[in-house]
DNA sequence: CTTGCTAATTGAAGCGCTTCATCTGGATTC
DNA sequence: GAATCCAGATGAAGCGCTTCAATTAGCAAG
């Protein structure tokens, strides 16, 4: 309770908790680290004198002295996108269960940004590191590896190995949204939008692809777009619905959450219904799937789960010795909202019998 | 170019470079840090050993032995919320330009997360922290202003004087809210929804009743709720549009987003011409109101400028030795879009004369 | 009362850097 | 050519902690 005010500017070191406690500074430093080793008539005394000193230890020099810092630090491309979110609250909560503080650091999905952040985290001398990396380069995961930083990527891996991966099975994602609209009855699918150079958005369109392929009497009809957001999906649903109305598509699958919005809410605005005339699902289960006009159907990624993956293989990395790199790709859920399934708008059983998570 | 893996397992230190150039280790220190202190001829040869080695600063050393890091922490209150999204990149735009990093910590929304990291930052011995508060308690701001860490408020301050903080108008906000209501005619306004114990609301609240009040010839109707969710704003909703006909708000505004999406929603599905029948606003202009059936109107506070100023607050106190403390108060602006306007829907000047931003 | 052992405690070495007082060597001046 | 300077370079002292080898205290057994 009773602390001082800084007197003399400096900050109340150990060695004065010591002096205060009238026991060594080896003494200190145990019963602040492994209080086990200490009789408890010293640990009694020395955390009396913390409390009166207000003694907060310095990590600085802890790190240094120690060889390491406990805290994990994670590089993310795009706070704005509530997959990250999610994987900054799954990495947080398991590190937190096993004693380490996640600092984090947001690249904007901006290279340059990106690799600074690596190398803060580097020179803190962090226990390590998770990376959501951007398609671009894995440049900066070498770099921190020699310096012999442990890093987990998560999210895109490049087809990397030689590093522990947590991924999400992006065509395994589109298979399961395109199958979806197939086993309704739809079979002029269109797959709207996204820019083809992201290595997630082709992994999903090939997977919508495949199960196109598999049902035989169906196709998919494929308008890339530049961006991810709603106004894209605006522009592919006026477009489409101003076609000869059997060559409106009567299923439309997105890569974003975004497009599908747009998507929605254009088709309605130009009176058609959803899902009755177009059924639509999303991509991604952002926190706003449920406050679009209707209910949105969508592909979750578990960003929870990949976070606490991320962190529990990090740790392995740390502690085990013969640690084996490893690459773990978690399987997507389908989500069946209103805009599928209509205002009977409950979920159903999943394919493999699961009850989809409501958001 | 050249980097050797780590041999040895040790990471190149200081020492290392400084044999290796052949000069001493304090020239390898002004080298890197003050590099106009140095020969040409020393700091070439320090550059070259430094990109041989791969040598990488340890700021656990640096901020030990300088006594003070340069990187700043920012505790955030909820990372999901866009306006908090805003602040952490004005801050980091604003901190990296002064050659800081930003670390980022979230503590969703828990008080003792929200505590810890305030330590972790706190231990860190790091140049300054911008929080954002919870409403509970500001004891933590005491804590670590007791160890000399500098720390600005952000978003809320508890009628603090006695640190810098940036806030937002939200009293005003409301006003404007409720006042552009009016001026489009309307005069049965209905408040909906939010948790009264939160000051932002209440302050919002006691706006929008200062605009009714002035107008004098209508009225505020006010229906709380416990969550800002877009359920609510669905079920309050619904509930109005029950009513008899004279008693059905013409005009709603809403202290979150998320409600007033639901709000939007519900009215529509029940054959209500949003804003021909209600007008909407809702608060905050978080970064789905776009996304919405009707794109939305709002009220926007400025994140981003908020983590600038509180960086240059930051900043300020730092190196200023007569630094005062100040509250900066931004105000919010009025966002207008179709959910009040119409589909007309194009931005009109605000009050102030200023064309309201674009999302 | 010894002896032997373990449990606690101690103090010093060192982690990798910054900084400061000190020293060096070449250019400048008279 | 001696005296004066000053940019540059140096090396040691510490920053606050962890850790380890060495020491001491505490206690049961003989």
């Amino acid at each position: 309770m009773t602390s001082q005010t800084a007197d003399g500017g400096r900050a109340p070191s150990m060695q004065d908790v010591a002096r205060l406690a009238g026991v060594s500074l080896g003494t200190v430093s145990h019963a602040l680290n492994k209080p086990e080793k200490v009789s408890a008539r010293s640990l009694q005394k020395v955390l009396a004198a913390v409390e009166q000193l207000g003694f907060v230890p310095n990590s600085a020099a802890r790190s240094l002295a120690a060889g390491s810092s406990s805290t994990v630090g994670l590089v993310l491309t795009d706070i704005d996108n509530s997959l990250f979110v999610d994987i900054a609250r799954g990495a947080e909560d398991e590190a937190r269960t096993s004693g380490h503080a996640l600092l984090l650091a947001n690249s904007d999905i901006d290279f340059k940004r990106q690799e600074s952040y690596l190398d803060i985290f580097d020179e803190a001398r962090v226990a390590g590191i998770l990376f959501t990396p951007l398609n671009a380069s894995l440049e900066g995961v070498d770099r921190v590896r020699r310096h012999g930083r442990r890093i987990v990527l998560v999210n895109y891996a490049g087809g990397r190995q030689d590093c522990c991966a947590v991924l999400s099975d992006e065509e395994y994602g589109g298979y399961m949204a395109a199958r979806h609209l197939l086993e309704l009855g739809r079979r002029r699918l269109l797959f709207a939008g996204g820019p083809e150079e992201f290595h997630a958005i082709k992994e999903r369109r090939n997977g919508a692809l495949r199960a196109v392929m598999e049902a035989g009497n169906a196709t998919l009809e494929i308008i890339p777009s530049r961006r991810l957001k709603s106004d894209e999906g605006r522009k592919i649903a006026a477009e489409v619905t101003g076609r000869a109305a059997d060559r409106v598509p009567d299923g439309i699958l997105s890569p974003s959450d975004r497009i599908a919005a747009g998507v929605i809410h254009e088709l309605m605005a130009r009176g058609l219904r959803v899902p009755e005339d177009v059924a639509v699902i999303g991509y991604d289960n952002n926190h706003f799937a449920t406050e679009v006009a209707i209910s949105m159907s969508t592909v979750a990624q578990d960003g929870h789960s990949m976070g606490a993956e991320a962190i529990n293989l990090l740790l392995d990395e740390i502690r085990n010795p013969d640690h084996e790199h490893r690459v773990l790709t978690l399987k997507p859920r389908l989500i069946l909202r209103e805009s599928t399934l209509g205002p009977s708008g409950r979920p159903v059983p999943e394919e493999d019998g699961r009850l989809p998570l409501e958001a």
